[in-house]
DNA sequence: CTGTTTTGATTTGTTACCTCA
DNA sequence: GCTGAGGTAACAAATCAAAAC
């Protein structure tokens, strides 16, 4: 996002540059001090144009209070050409930090009140109270609109910026956990139908071998239509539960599956074979364990 | 003390919308 | 009015690095 960024080289003083139109709401907690493009959709602002553009240059500690006082939707001026001054991120009202924290590990950035010897500045920790707002607020909604962003940060003694932050890592967070969680759950249904299929092989194998038996010493009375009228007059191969893999509708050895959405068997020569259901579904597809996993 | 996890912050890429020529 | 380019803003994903465990 290069042409949103405004880097300061000679940092110092917080170049808060803006076009303000004077009217606006809660714009100020827009990023770069620009108009919320959701605000802007929910709320059907005008334009954000400028009715009466000013300059405005904020030292790094005003800037705050520039930002998300609500001063009016303040325009960003990434396009304007300044000499000499490339654009690094800036946040609303957070020119101060652009500035005055500019050749500082960016990881350090984010405290401002800490000590600004510019070497080592602690990372700033949230306090339990801090923390708890958030997680509730989180709950609530795990995004925020800028007036939402503005009135918490105020409440916290936060920036804007650093709530914004915080719900954004906090849904990554929580994206990540139920991946993982996701993963877990794939691993175990994967793990138990391989256990299945195991148990499943060892059973074909040993009708099989009871098949060939059979085949090479038939009876001469009464032979058997079927492997398991064979095996049922042999009293060995009782009729089993039906598999884990097939409860699970994965795709048996013999490629056959369901199609969850008709109940149609599917796979080499079964859709011919298999009763028509013209009504039941247009379009019918195959089965794929893993995308109907435990995560649809 | 070291390795791992958590967490605040940054960078990059994507998407949607707006303005303007 | 339509269209493409450029700008802006919001967000996700990846990543870094300090702090906590």
């Amino acid at each position: 996002m290069a042409q949103e960024d405004v880097h300061l080289d000679d940092a110092g003083l917080a170049l808060g540059l803006s076009l303000g139109s004077g009217s606006g709401g809660a714009s100020g907690a827009a990023r770069h001090g620009g108009i919320s493009r959701r605000l802007s959709r929910e709320v059907r602002l005008p334009s954000p144009h400028p009715l009466e553009p000013s300059l405005t240059l904020s030292l790094p500690d005003e800037a705050t209070a520039t930002g998300s006082g609500g001063g009016g939707a303040a325009h960003s001026v990434s396009s304007l050409s300044v000499a000499g001054v490339k654009r690094e991120r800036v946040d609303d009202a957070e020119g101060e930090r652009a500035s005055s924290t500019a050749a500082l590990p960016r990881a350090c950035a984010g405290a401002e009140d800490d000590d600004d010897d510019g070497s080592t500045r602690k990372k700033l920790r949230l306090t339990k109270e801090q923390s708890a707002l958030l997680e509730d607020r989180f709950k609530e909604h795990s995004t925020l609109n800028p007036k939402q962003k503005v009135a918490l940060a105020k409440q916290l003694k936060l920036r804007p910026r650093q709530v914004e932050v915080w719900f954004q890592n906090r849904r990554a967070s929580r994206a990540r956990r139920t991946k993982l969680k996701q993963t877990e759950v794939d691993c175990e249904l994967l793990k138990r139908c391989c256990e299945s299929l195991t148990e499943e092989n060892r059973r074909l194998q040993r009708e099989l071998q009871e098949l060939r038996a059979l085949k090479f010493a038939p009876h001469p009375q009464a032979p058997p239509s079927s492997a398991t009228q064979a095996g049922a007059a042999a009293g060995v191969v009782p009729a089993p539960p039906p598999p884990l893999y097939m409860q699970m509708q994965m795709p048996a050895a013999a490629t056959l599956s369901l199609c969850p959405s008709c109940d149609r068997l599917a796979g080499p020569g079964a859709a011919a074979k298999a009763e028509p259901r013209p009504k039941a579904a247009a379009t019918h597809h195959f089965f794929n364990p893993f995308t109907h996993s435990a995560a649809c």
